[in-house]
DNA sequence: GTATATGTCGACTAAACTGATCGGGATTCA
DNA sequence: TGAATCCCGATCAGTTTAGTCGACATATAC
């Protein structure tokens, strides 16, 4: 299951989606509108900017806006950001492999075999899904 | 991605599936065959077997094994008793569907969509995969 | 320059979860 | 009886999660 920081990545970045790009958007607005603690959000909209997602702009009239356009932008990325890798083993894992402490033989792994499986219809979605293909019916 | 757990409950799984069906292993053994730390390994067996998939029988060449073929206990099984839900979100879910709080209109939540998606062909995969598909390459 | 709005950031907290251990109880068999 | 074995409640340390607080940096408007 999502954190509920990565639902609140995916609500905000489908509210700035939904405006003009470019368009600057105050954090406030999103926690008001997005029904997100307002500090809370704060954190996972910087996460964002550091990654890459998003744009800011300090001081008065600042705001946020996304970094590229709404459909460069994947489901895949923000979940990735926010929650970590979707293989649901380290093993299986693609962006963020890691071996497995206590299995010999990868290789003859059934297990990692249908997790990897999982992974790649996981990935096979949310890799191609992005923003703009949310953008018109979210508003 | 998969708790300790779930890892735990499809090592040991996969190695009641290898063996004749009916014949009883100790924890110990399965413990130590698949590195599994013994006292939390009770833990999990008892879980499965209160949820159906397994038998066990105490006292002297007492023992677990699997309570149906394993062709009949799919990895959809195991992982949801030990990890809970396949959805990444709970209003995604078909065996655990709980509305979002926050979300006004489901039917036009294209975050819940997508994520539907996802479980969909999560569960797909391994509701579908079953121990028996395991056990040839396991031993 | 000053005031003010706004993002930035580190520290902090309470609660829940995770992974695991301990000690003993109940049951079965020989 | 006694050894083997599963059953079970209590406990625990560490991590994660969700969230708050307060101060600071920066940009704009005046």
């Amino acid at each position: 299951m999502l954190s509920q920081r990565s639902k609140y990545a995916l609500r905000a970045m489908t509210m700035l989606a939904a405006g003009k790009p470019g368009e600057l958007v105050l954090v406030a607005d999103i926690a008001k509108h997005r029904k997100v603690p307002r500090k809370f959000l704060e954190l996972i909209l910087l996460d964002l900017k550091k990654r890459g997602l998003l744009h800011s702009k300090r001081g008065k009239n600042g705001g946020y806006c996304l970094a590229r356009p709404a459909s460069k932008i994947t489901f895949g990325e923000i979940v990735r950001i926010t929650d970590g890798p979707l293989a649901p083993l380290a093993c299986a894992s693609l962006t963020a492999y890691r071996k497995c402490d206590d299995c010999e033989d990868e290789k003859t792994c059934s297990i990692r075999r249908v997790m990897r499986n999982v992974r790649d219809s996981a990935a096979a979605i949310l890799d191609k899904v992005s923003l703009a293909d949310t953008a018109s019916k979210t508003r």
